[in-house]
DNA sequence: TTTATTTTGTGACTTTTGACACAGGTACGT
DNA sequence: ACGTACCTGTGTCAAAAGTCACAAAATAAA
């Protein structure tokens, strides 16, 4: 049975049998308990997970509050590209939401199987057009909607976040206080 | 003498001189006059600009009012990575903020580049992964900052838009009302 | 330069959101 | 099942931001 990893690189391009065994070859595959951490904020952080199932957080503390910039769910890749490809130190944590299995594997192997054969930076460009093209839409919501707005945006078309995610963490991705998306909330009920 | 564009181009990855005269000879250089609208809300954008000089803004409206949702300045391409990927209508309309001049090619073009080298395909990975990492900057400005930081953290990092972008239009790109933004501003002094 | 147009500053007021506190609920581990 | 820790709902109040209106200033056009 193809993981969701084999099948996600497939759809996303074309890649010979030979290229994906080779990129599988050069990830292992890992488990992270629920709260567990897979990338502490301060340190550099050059890994990329492909999530099988579960979901990864990245979240850092402002004013003594956790605020959470980003949720990966199964079949998207986590990273952080910043400090993955420039070696910058990270201002965010990457931690396990749920128990989460993931195929993990380094940046700096994605570059060299970049310079191995074009179908793998084709791979990287269509990967980071999608992820583009979402943060460009994440982006918008809080230029053009209030936050009410921004709720029932998430609620038709990130249900997930509804349903995996705590009130708590949603409210500061969504840059809300806690207390005034419980109430936007019940109000919509 | 050689283009912003030339140069653009090859600082960002390795291209043999014949792929980027390759590339210039696909693209065209244009004027626009300001305020004259190099692509329209509601209509699908498959373009992309290189600027030389001037700046491009992404700009929609939201009862009755104008939000900006993007500036685009020298030295960088402005796209409607969206539209342009998967031919969707606009959501936004470009615009030439100042008399601009660009490189304008087609996107359908740039996917033919693809296939005729893996030199583009880096070219436009890399330029992704740039992009990218500016946005996820941007985006976490709206969930770690209030107004007053997201306003000095402008002022310190992007100069550019406190010198040419207009306080109304720089408003609503930070995502507060124009008159918040100069009482904001008036007390920074 | 003069006029017209657009942009910005500011006061008064309303609305929204945040902060704090605490009670009730839920989930988790033992 | 039990206790513990965490999460959520809600009341009260304070702070911040939005709205409207209009004057002043800056720009652009004639």
């Amino acid at each position: 049975m193809p993981s969701l990893f084999e099948d996600k690189i497939s759809r996303l391009t074309e890649m010979t049998a030979e290229n994906i065994a080779f990129l599988l070859a050069n990830s292992v595959q890992k488990q992270f308990a629920k709260g567990e951490i897979a990338a502490q904020e301060g340190k550099s952080c050059t890994n990329c997970w492909f999530i099988e199932e579960g979901y990864l957080r990245a979240t850092t503390t402002k004013d003594g509050k956790e605020i959470h910039l980003n949720f990966w769910f199964e079949n998207t890749f986590a990273t952080n590209l910043k400090s993955m490809r420039t070696l910058a130190i990270s201002e965010f944590s990457i931690v396990a939401g749920e128990k989460t299995k993931v195929w993990e594997f380094e940046g700096a192997m994605l570059l060299k199987l970049y310079e191995r054969s074009p179908q793998f930076e084709s791979f990287g460009r269509k990967l980071l057009e999608e992820l583009l093209i979402e943060q460009e839409e994440h982006i918008n919501l809080f230029k053009l909607t209030t936050p009410t707005e921004r709720y029932q945006y998430i609620a038709k078309t990130k249900l997930q976040l509804l349903q995996r995610i705590s009130l708590t963490m949603l409210s500061s991705y969504l840059g809300i206080s806690r207390e005034t998306l419980s109430r936007i909330r019940k109000r919509q009920q």
